[in-house]
RNA sequence: GGUCCCAUCGUCCAGAGGUCUAGGACACCGCCCUUUCACGGCGGCGACACGAGUUCAAAUCUCGUUGGGACUGCCA
């Protein structure tokens, strides 16, 4: 019987939940999910000059908005708690004095220092990357050489991230580590701590980093950082869930198109990369596509209505079903939700139609034989459905010496204001026969 | 500088000594499908950083070199 797994994602509070917190905390919440463990939100908040209550929310929200739920945490009272490290002082007040009785550690200009010892092979296994040892008189050093002692308590009395950490995972029990590859070089330093004060130390897997293109660590600079922007810029949870999944680690089914269902039944901790990743924006496009592709229109749906608003559409005199259906008539089109929405647009407006299309572009000669055909079409075909226009416009073509083209491209460009779109006569009856004979009518062609 | 980590196509991943003239995905380029575009299908371009060693056999193991990254805060 092995202990049920406990792991944590521990952000500090000091911004919003950025790229690379994102696939830490997916990562951790993929292997609770996966092994049936529970997934702890604890927030470190000891940097009393940058944390703000805001980014906490921020970051949560930003969670909750991928999907990645937490078992315990500030919001979500256990019997670890509470979650805030702002909240735990006492403990760490009280193993620094346990410390300092066991001569372990020093006060010194109203800090708390832990004596980092010399001559002590400090090693752990790391699940990803494997064995790792260093010298205990490498694990802290000053710039001439020296050891240098670590400071566990600030002069402000909160505790610095290396020792609240130790405190934090053994008294919540957390048993797996997990977070970025820029952690494992502090975790010597951790496990002096752990070994000064007898705790069992959890098990490590330390993460690749990710990488913006100019191949250093992501930044601001790198575009967008809060997951937030991602929204923004037209991705979906699932769509960065699934990218983000693939960064590191990739399913034994060689599937890259997932669910995250299909992502928890598969994950495995020790199948995850070393080697850091570049984000691939293009990568991303793609995988967000397949993932609208697949979303349930209905749901697709909720999440496009602002962003037709951000276009100054209006679609309040639709109806859901109308709109959705619309979604579905753009078949896979798109690879954002900025796009998807901007694609759609002509279903819900006409008016963007007529302000990018006047007609123009019709060859006059052709005018009377299009009109002759378009009114055939309104009147004559009898049901207002994709496969019955085809039919009928073929024969039409064929008996007026016409082609299918030169019927079609009017049509799509006086329905759409565009010469590209789904299927012109999906697109035709989508619309309805009144609202296409209605446009056809606007630019004279009936 | 020091410590630690990493090293397969431009990018993300497969590959855990022979089945590798290295496989997939994205991007890119052709062709096909087609009323346009997208989708889809087919094909192309394109990588084991280098050097030793171990072995009958190395992308896979070892060492070195080179390159890259992280850390080096009373930030986390």
């Amino acid at each position: 019987m092995t202990e049920k797994i406990r792991v944590r994602f521990a952000p500090s509070p000091t911004g919003s939940l950025h790229i690379g917190g994102a696939h830490t905390a997916l990562f951790n919440w993929l292997w609770a999910r996966r092994s049936g463990g529970t997934f702890v939100l604890r927030i470190e908040d000891t940097d009393r000059e940058r944390s703000t209550p805001e980014y906490e929310q921020s970051i949560m929200d930003g969670m909750k908005w991928m999907g990645l739920d937490w078992d315990e945490g500030p919001d979500k009272p256990g019997e670890y708690g509470p979650y805030r490290q702002s909240e735990r002082i006492d403990l760490y007040n009280k193993y620094a004095q346990l410390l300092i009785d066991n001569n372990q550690a020093y006060e010194l200009d109203g800090a708390i220092f832990f004596k980092v010892p010399a001559g002590k092979k400090i090693e752990f296994d790391d699940m990803v990357y494997g064995h790792i040892e260093v010298m205990s008189e490498n694990a802290s050093v000053n710039q001439d050489g020296t050891i240098k002692d670590i400071v566990i308590i600030k002069k402000d009395g909160m505790p610095t991230y290396n020792y609240a950490v130790v405190i934090d995972d053994f008294t919540m029990n957390i048993n797996t580590v997990i977070r970025g590859e820029d952690h494992i070089i502090n975790t010597p330093k951790q496990l002096l701590i752990y070994d000064a004060l007898g705790f069992k130390a959890p098990k490590f897997a330390h993460l690749p980093m990710i990488l913006g293109k100019n191949k250093k660590k992501l930044s601001k600079r790198d575009g967008a950082t809060s997951v937030f922007e991602y929204h923004d810029l037209g991705y979906l949870p699932n769509g960065v869930f699934n990218f983000l999944a693939l960064l590191g680690w990739s399913p034994k089914n060689g599937e890259e198109i997932f669910t995250r269902d299909e992502a928890v039944a598969l994950f495995e901790l020790s199948s995850v990369t070393k080697k850091a990743a570049v984000l691939d924006i293009d990568k991303l496009n793609h995988i967000n596509q397949e993932q609208m592709k697949v979303m349930d229109k209905t749901k697709l749906l909720e999440i496009i209505k602002p962003f037709w608003s951000n276009l100054g559409l209006d679609f309040s005199q639709y109806t859901d079903s109308y709109l959705s259906s619309s979604l579905k008539t753009m078949g896979g089109r798109g690879q954002t939700t900025i796009q998807l929405a901007e694609f759609s647009d002509y279903f819900i407006s006409f008016d963007v139609v007529k302000s990018r299309y006047d007609a123009s572009e019709i060859d006059g000669e052709r005018i009377p034989i299009l009109k002759k055909f378009y009114k055939a079409l309104i009147d004559d075909c009898s049901v207002w459905e994709h496969s019955a226009m085809e039919e009928f416009t073929r024969n039409w073509a064929l008996e007026n010496g016409s082609t299918m083209k030169e019927l079609a491209m009017p049509l799509r460009w006086s329905l759409t204001g565009r010469k590209v779109s789904p299927g012109v006569f999906d697109v035709a009856s989508q619309l309805g026969r009144e609202e296409t004979k209605k446009r056809l009518t606007h630019f004279n062609l009936i």
